[in-house]
DNA sequence: TTGACTTTGATAATGATTTTCATTATTATT
DNA sequence: AATAATAATGAAAATCATTATCAAAGTCAA
């Protein structure tokens, strides 16, 4: 598990400003990479309680606001709903099919959008830094 | 002013569930309509108070979370940022681009992505209801 | 003018997130 | 080991945007 490129990544940013891996940042690490893509701070506070009761809400959120700033995490605000991360470093880029139903998150890619966006920023002389692009509506198991 | 379609839209929707089309409704109205084309409840608020320095910010998001229920006004959760409000029934469809730097709202729209929209949505058996695309970065001037 | 509404502003409540702070852990140096 | 320096933590308070509450004021038909 701690071989994983994130934590070593993980493990390098905060060496490097003389912060520690404690293991609270260990654990929620592990929990952000595992399993559903898309997790909110909630979801992760329950799971981490469940690894270590003693890990606080405040923890969770330093931690992610930590994974964030040094790259390995990104945020998603879906439009209304709370804010879910997702990782940024093991996936090719994607967008998003967000489910009003079940709130699940789907993701898709589609490569000639992707052209046609760096199209339509050229022609509006603006440079890009990111983009994000979400269907909302209803997934099929939902239907 | 009050001959806009939207003004007679809104009388109507209050006017049939017993609401009244108030002097402060008419103000806020009035300012969401008029000049930049995104704006958040602070800059509302600001310019609701140049004109009657007893509008309260109050009944300035009780306005705004009308006009988005009877389909006047749509809201945009930009990554981060404070929610903005935009007007729905003068223009079609269109995309943003958000600049970091001057926090200012550029629109775009490209059919051929819509089309590919539609296109992901069906192959991912996915009813869209809305969809939401935005380019971050740094717009023309701030460059 | 009365009575039955609706609207309003001020204020309190809420919910998510951040900050503070006293305590506990970690680490390097003696 | 003992110590000193610094970082991390949990609990609780603070913050920020937003929503709800409520008493007072406004509207309007009968």
């Amino acid at each position: 598990m701690d071989n994983l490129p994130e934590f070593k990544a993980f493990n390098d940013y905060l060496r490097s400003r003389g912060m520690k891996f404690s293991q609270p940042r260990k654990t929620i690490l592990k929990l952000f990479l595992d399993g559903e893509s898309h997790k909110n701070i909630e979801e992760l506070v329950l799971e981490a309680k469940k690894i270590d009761s003693l890990i606080s809400r405040s923890t969770v959120y330093r931690t992610m606001n930590l994974l964030v700033i040094c790259g390995l995490a990104d945020e998603i605000n879906f439009n209304g709903e709370r804010k879910y991360f997702e990782t940024v470093s093991r996936k090719h880029h994607h967008d998003h099919l967000f489910c009003f139903q079940c709130k699940s998150v789907g993701e898709f890619h589609h490569p000639k959008i992707e052209t046609l966006q760096k199209e339509v920023a050229k022609k509006n002389k603006f440079k890009v830094t990111s983009h994000r692009m979400i269907l909302y509506g209803i997934c099929d198991n939902c239907q």
